[in-house]
DNA sequence: GCCAACGTTGGC
DNA sequence: GCCAACGTTGGC
C-alpha cells in the first residue's frame, strides 16, 4: 500500500469540498511532471493526506484514499481550463489524474508548525527546502506518526 | 506583498 | 547542452 500527500489551497478546492461532493473526485489540473509520475505509481487503495496550503493555517486537515489509477486528465484539452496544455491536444495521454475519496476529516488539523517541530519527520518531502510539488510520496513510519499527531490533538 | 526556490522555456 | 529569463508556488 501506498501513502501519498495531496496539497491544494482551501480557497480553490478544500477537504470540505470533498467532503460535501460525496463522491470520489478526480485530482485534475497537475501540470508537472514529478507530481505526474507519482500519481502514475498511485493504486487504488492507497491512502492520502489532504493538506491545505497558502492559508492562514497551512496544515495537514484529514485524509483520503485513492479510487481509480490514473488516467488522461482530460481538462488539459480543454481551452476554457485555467490549466489548459496545448500539447495534449496532440498527445491527450500527456496530463494524469487520479479519483480521490474523502476518508476523514480530522477534529484537528496537523498545522505545518506542529510537524516542523517534530524531529522524527525532519526527512519529509514536504518540509524539503523549496518543495513545491502538489502530490508527494510519504513513507510508512511519516504516516503513522503523522496519524498519531492526529489522534493525540 | 515579499521573496526564496524551483521547473520550464528558449536563444545561442 | 548551457544558462538566463520567466512564471509559479507557498510560507511568512
Amino acid at each position: 500500500m501506498g501513502y501519498w500527500l495531496f496539497k491544494s489551497e482551501p480557497s480553490s478546492f478544500s477537504l470540505e469540498d470533498l467532503m460535501a461532493r460525496g463522491a470520489p473526485e478526480p485530482w485534475s489540473g497537475v501540470r508537472n511532471f514529478q507530481a505526474r509520475n507519482f500519481m502514475r505509481a498511485m493504486r487504488p487503495g492507497d491512502l492520502g493526506f489532504f493538506y491545505h496550503s497558502s492559508c492562514v493555517e497551512p496544515a495537514i486537515v484529514g485524509e483520503v484514499e485513492v479510487t481509480r489509477a490514473f488516467y488522461p486528465d482530460h481538462t488539459a484539452r480543454d481551452p476554457d481550463d485555467h490549466h489548459y496544455d496545448p500539447r495534449a491536444i496532440a498527445n491527450p495521454e500527456l496530463w494524469s489524474m487520479v479519483d480521490v475519496a474523502f476518508r476523514e476529516r480530522y477534529p484537528v488539523p496537523v498545522t505545518l508548525a506542529r510537524l516542523k517541530g517534530c524531529p522524527a519527520l525532519a526527512g519529509m518531502r514536504l518540509l524539503a527546502r523549496g518543495n513545491r510539488l502538489s502530490v508527494l510520496p510519504v513513507t510508512e513510519d511519516e504516516w503513522q506518526i503523522i496519524q498519531g499527531l492526529a489522534r493525540a490533538s
